[in-house]
DNA sequence: TATGAATGAGCATTCATTCAT
DNA sequence: AATGAATGAATGCTCATTCAT
């Protein structure tokens, strides 16, 4: 019981500060940041950030590392309605997209894209992490999705990776534009809007399988 | 004359001072580039910086900005081909879409699109100047087109700005995941692949105006 | 028998400690010695080395004053043979000066010395008490021996503080030159002819006393 | 003009920065130095430290080695006098050796020592580099004269290595005894006792060369 | 008693910025 | 106009020391 509260506290503690660093590498970026903010805001002395993460590096990468995972998983939930191949599948891409429009145009993921970019220089190594955990995974299993759409006779055939990776541009690339990247807040119904061009742009290229051949 | 030539070399040191400038933070970022760096890199010394810029934020400005300039006019000359209304417009888009993708692709680009991102927290006024004066621009120069493709029949009745914003995210997003951010060099060959998958969804979706039908 | 056991592992706990710390401090310095390490190099955690000595300081001081005890006896020991007034000197004193070069010579001899040295700023009352141990107490020593034996006029009639002080700067003097203040390794072979050269000229000075009485 | 007062005033800031450098070392020890302090001490801000002397270590070595070459150019100029080879050495014996203790015992050379010793562990090469300027050209310089002396038929024939050696030895270890490795004063009486009975001890084993009687 | 964890204080170093020349 | 030199303000990081268990 002792053992398990206190190791508990520790890991709150480091939760704390990992989240306490996100945030605040968020706002300031990396190198305006300074370790004595992120203790503050984690509520510790700035020597028990060093105790936990060694580094102002450390800290960032496991603090963006985290990050990145948190939006993986999200983007990965919120394309889990594709799963269904028995079904005209326009409806589950509707809300898959505008799910993933809400999930991109979040803070978090504002700023992990913010950051990345930012610190291109300093940890490339870190930049393809991230976007190996959040829009390279994503693009697999919406490949994964879209092949079997396709087999399934739902999609006329196509190649999945070049579907999923337009699919996605469709998404994000006008909604980059629409909230100045991440600095205008974007209304729900016009997330709606652009997800509702995308689908339709993307079925007019990609939908249409066996049920209504086109002679493919 | 003396006079004459004194401002040019004026106005060449400060020139060299914004290059120098930019080039620096393109490669260490806003807060590691360092104003002796900078100068030295330009072969001058540092108070000649603050004499022509005043500030670090001042030389910041205004060398993202006259970067912004050269992508801008770089990236509406690359569409230029568009104009024409009298042809099947899909060569024409073919080839804009290829050269949008070379300048997307080329370092000065990269280089904006990361400072622009980095600096988000600490400059957001300059990162809209950013985007209005590159994609913004562009864009709207797209829409024009496009609009004016349509009205003449040669692209589907479309809303314009949507149209261009997508064809634009089928080119940019592809792109950006390909290179990786911009850390990975992508092939001609990619580039062509990426632009011609682009305008195969695009004018799956836009394309087949009246007069000129597909099949030609 | 337990409360026996135990006490000793206490002590031998501290023996522990204190070697360590010798140790550390010989290899560091004391400002540049973190307790961390020496609480590592004696197998215990931080606090215990509080729980048993207080202080960096106190730390310091013990486990310095114990290799000062350390030294001093050894060196009691090595011109313990000089007690003898019965017989021509000089073969204990060539004796006894090897041996004392070889003390000196010594890792641990060294580290005092340039600890000791190093922190006579801070700590000039450990100082002098280092030096009382080891030094000023084998001075006394060696002035008592020389005393009876000029008294017994096997030396010529000297003040034996001075002819003590002399033999050992004789001595000591050049060792720290031909051991580069302990940083080269010195041959037994130079040590003794070190050794023999000291005596040779100590006897020039002190030498023949009544055998060949000088009639002082 | 203005240029030689320019560069007059910046090697007077280093100079000054110098001098209070080895000041506040010696009295702090290296590692317990803090470099705002010497700034202060120099009347100068910290970050003019850096543009000098780049490091605390380079700042280190710089004080060290030119206090160094000072104590070496005192030692050298004590011993001047044993250059005349056509006397009776003893008088310039007595004067050189005193002289030579009065160096010994100043401010300059108890903190060089003490530095020295104290960060044996840290910058070996260091100690090596200041003994040579110091002790080690002192005992060249004046086996040199022995030697001529030796030669010239004033002092018995011997090794003239060891005899410096020994003189030297006479000279600073009993001087670093009784002043408590510098932190006792000692008198000017005491120091020409000390000197006195160097000498004699050393003129009883290589005094009394052919053509000068002691009797003299 | 021994220890994992936490902290307050301090220090080297860097950098944007300003004078005096 | 251009520069060498100087500085005030920060910031990363370390370490002796103390709690709570």
């Amino acid at each position: 019981m002792t053992g398990e509260a206190a190791s508990r506290g520790r890991i709150d503690k480091r939760q704390a500060i990992l989240a306490a660093a996100f945030e605040v590498f968020a706002n300031r970026g990396y190198a305006q940041a300074c370790v004595q903010e992120i203790a503050d805001a984690a509520g510790v002395a700035k020597p028990t950030v060093y105790n936990h993460l060694t580094d102002k590096e450390t800290l960032y990468r496991h603090a963006v590392e985290a990050a990145a995972d948190l939006v993986g998983a999200e983007c990965r939930t919120a394309v889990a309605g594709l799963r269904d191949t028995d079904r005209n599948p326009e409806p589950a891409l509707r809300d898959s997209a505008y799910r993933l429009l809400r999930i991109c145009n979040g803070e978090r993921s504002h700023a992990l894209r913010s950051l990345t970019f930012a610190q291109l220089a300093s940890f490339p190594d870190l930049a393809n992490l991230v976007q190996d955990r959040t829009s390279g995974q994503l693009a697999e299993t919406l490949a994964d999705r879209l092949a079997r759409l396709s087999l399934a006779g739902r999609l006329r055939p196509c190649d999945p990776v070049v579907a999923a990776e337009q699919l996605l541009a469709l998404l994000t690339g006008p909604l980059e534009v629409r909230s100045r990247l991440g600095t205008r807040k974007v209304s729900a119904a016009e997330l709606k809007s652009i997800a509702n061009a995308a689908v339709d742009t993307f079925l007019s290229a990609y939908g249409g399988g066996t049920s209504a051949p086109e002679m493919a």
